[in-house]
DNA sequence: AATGAATGAGTTTTCATTCAT
DNA sequence: TATGAATGAAAACTCATTCAT
């Protein structure tokens, strides 16, 4: 019922039109509920078809994993400039991900959601991924620092602790923008645009870092500079 | 055999033991590969009583993510202090957050991987009360903005996008935090105390919504003041 | 939820408020899908002292046919004359019989319907009453046979037949009489009323008889006089 | 094991092998006691294929209730002679049941004695089969009446009652006439053959609506003319 | 006289997977 | 390249029945 009817497809045609659906099933009913019938039906082909190139489910799973993680991979590259600042490939690969996201919800349902929570062949895989994004992530945060002139007063933990946290602020955001129009009071502005999820990255998190740059530190009670700032263990 | 045979148990208790076990379980291995049998085996009873006691696989799920939300939403609500700044009612409330899922991974997994992945009798009941702290931090930040003078420069959508990416953020802290030892290449500091969570997101959002508060704003290019500010639709 | 709840009864009081609950339930839902919990709660009490009385479903299900089949006797037997004439014997025993299924339609359902159809322990029960009221059919029309002078002509085995279908037109008299009123085009009369039940089946069934007595046979083509009889065998 | 192996058989086919081993299997046992193994065993084949073709228990009765309904009307019409008298069509429609009851015992019992005990989505369609089947007759009486001359004397009502009383006459001596043998004293005779039992039921019923087309009804007390017919109602 | 707690054994149903063509 | 026919294994759920009090 997916697609039309068309008999003797070349291989990798059909390979991608059982992917496609995969990804569809997967990201509608998640790992365990999506079966493998619906999604040979969804292809339009007969489920034996699907095991011969396929191989079973898990696999399955696992390369629709790898090319939507390729994919997702290859649209953030893509709008990064490699030779720009630092602030400017982090915005560049922001409005990346917020436009892939947007365009992909079945592929980043996949992976955001399904793949990361069904144990471990799997939870690894995409794992792997989002821990080379949040390192690219670390890397900027910490050129940025020197293009700023930060007298290394930023902990390599401290920014992996922000990498995760622009990560995950992200993720949300993708999530928020991406989600049904009933949300919120003021259903005037349904979703988020990509550059508008962006700007709200970059504002939140640029500005947190430059004051950090500078030494600052939030403390209960006071902000403060870094002289006077609290350790962070023990 | 998970728990010691313990006969004849009052209801109650039973109960309890139950939606322990379904917390791990469901933590485990996720609403449909984690089986009743699995659950009942931990629980230390036989399958048919917790039929009898918690009528159907998604009545179980279902109570668990109540139970559970119940449970989280009372430990941050405890961490809060209600009189206070905003700025140290959102401290206190992320150390609730960051120790309470410290203490609790398997809840804190079924809410926040297993619950929002499983379509829309749970997605639902999670999405509430995710709401409802998206909303908690909204108000706050909107509290800390009128503390601090600030003159509506903040659109209400700006601020909600900025309480989205704070919930992502802190999700997403959490879960590096509680995370496996062997993430990382400097396997010396294996997690992130519920203190440092807490302050990295303190200093990333609070500096960032200061800054904003200001009226600056990031752009392609440059920080700048309000005046120059860029449309953030279209 | 059945009974109003009423604790220290005695023995006997609280056997027939199960056998009451249980004829309900089986009355509705058939043997097999009753359940001996719907039961106990119907009757007001607990599973197991339905158990410590009845023993288990299969002689509960047994005393419940004993009961309700000596009932029905019973009303049957009460609304025959022994001294009368075969006819009014005949014409008495129908309106008890009508008149005892009408206001017990739960008995009559688990006689006729439930239990002939559970297999062995049961069908033979009830298949020995049924089998005692043909048998007392049979004798009603041997004794109208010689009452009216009958030469003999009817021989045993038509009788019995006579009887059988007798008994067959009754039983489904019974159910339609009873039945929901949306039956038939007018409804101006729902139900048959006892008397008039009886009377179809007199009507019906005795003036067969008075011909079949008189010789007469009917024949493929015509109404023929004894002579002509076709034979019923070969 | 009931049928020899015999693998890779059309669909059809195997699906009419599934219904005969179901129709035997809900005759032998009921719906509820039947087991879908044991149906599936019999029909040789594997469970998951039985649902694969005929999707559930609930369905499987269904069909079988309609396949087995179809093939009783169908037996009954073609043993029915359009054009002639409404006598002869009545002794060909019960020579063609009882002939079809004799030889498909397992379908009569299912529609007969399960169908109609199991509630409400089976009770109903066999309802309605029965419900064509006492039409016909009813209008086969009306017909003959007319035939007969009979100047009006039957109500509605009184014919409605015939043929309902007829087609349960017919039910029970089917019984009767394929019940196990040991039944009776007299063994020699084990069974009625099918034109004896509609030779009984037509003797029966012509006979008797013979006498009331000539205005004569059965009384307490008398056999009387139409005249001092006593009213059947109050 | 009466019950809350508990279960062994069975039911219907689903699903990933393979065979034969 | 492609599929109709078929199944082993396991899942959710139910139920008659008993134990301990």
């Amino acid at each position: 019922m997916g697609a039309v009817k068309s008999k003797r497809v070349p291989r990798a045609v059909r390979e991608q039109q059982m992917l496609d659906a995969a990804v569809l099933t997967f990201a509608r009913r998640g790992y365990r509920a999506a079966s493998m019938d619906e999604i040979a039906e969804l292809a339009g082909v007969s489920k034996p078809l699907v095991y011969l190139y396929l191989n079973s489910k898990e696999d399955l799973f696992s390369t629709v994993i790898r090319r939507e993680s390729e994919a997702l991979m290859a649209a953030v590259s893509a709008a990064v400039e490699p030779g720009e600042s630092a602030d400017r490939q982090l915005w560049g690969g922001l409005r990346g991900f917020f436009a892939y996201t947007a365009e992909h919800p079945g592929g980043w349902a996949v992976l955001h959601q399904q793949a990361r929570t069904q144990g471990e062949p799997f939870a690894h895989e995409v794992a792997a991924v989002r821990g080379e994004i949040v390192e690219f992530v670390t890397e900027l945060l910490g050129a940025a620092a020197k293009e700023a002139g930060c007298v290394g007063e930023l902990a390599e933990r401290e920014v992996a602790g922000l990498a995760h946290a622009l990560v995950g602020a992200a993720e949300s955001l993708a999530e928020w923008a991406n989600c049904r129009t009933d949300e919120g009071a003021s259903g005037e502005w349904a979703r988020l645009s990509a550059k508008d999820a962006a700007a709200t990255m970059m504002n939140v998190v640029w500005a947190g870092l430059g004051r950090m740059m500078g030494g600052e530190r939030w403390v209960p009670g006071e902000l403060v500079g870094h002289e006077s700032r609290s350790g962070t263990r023990g």
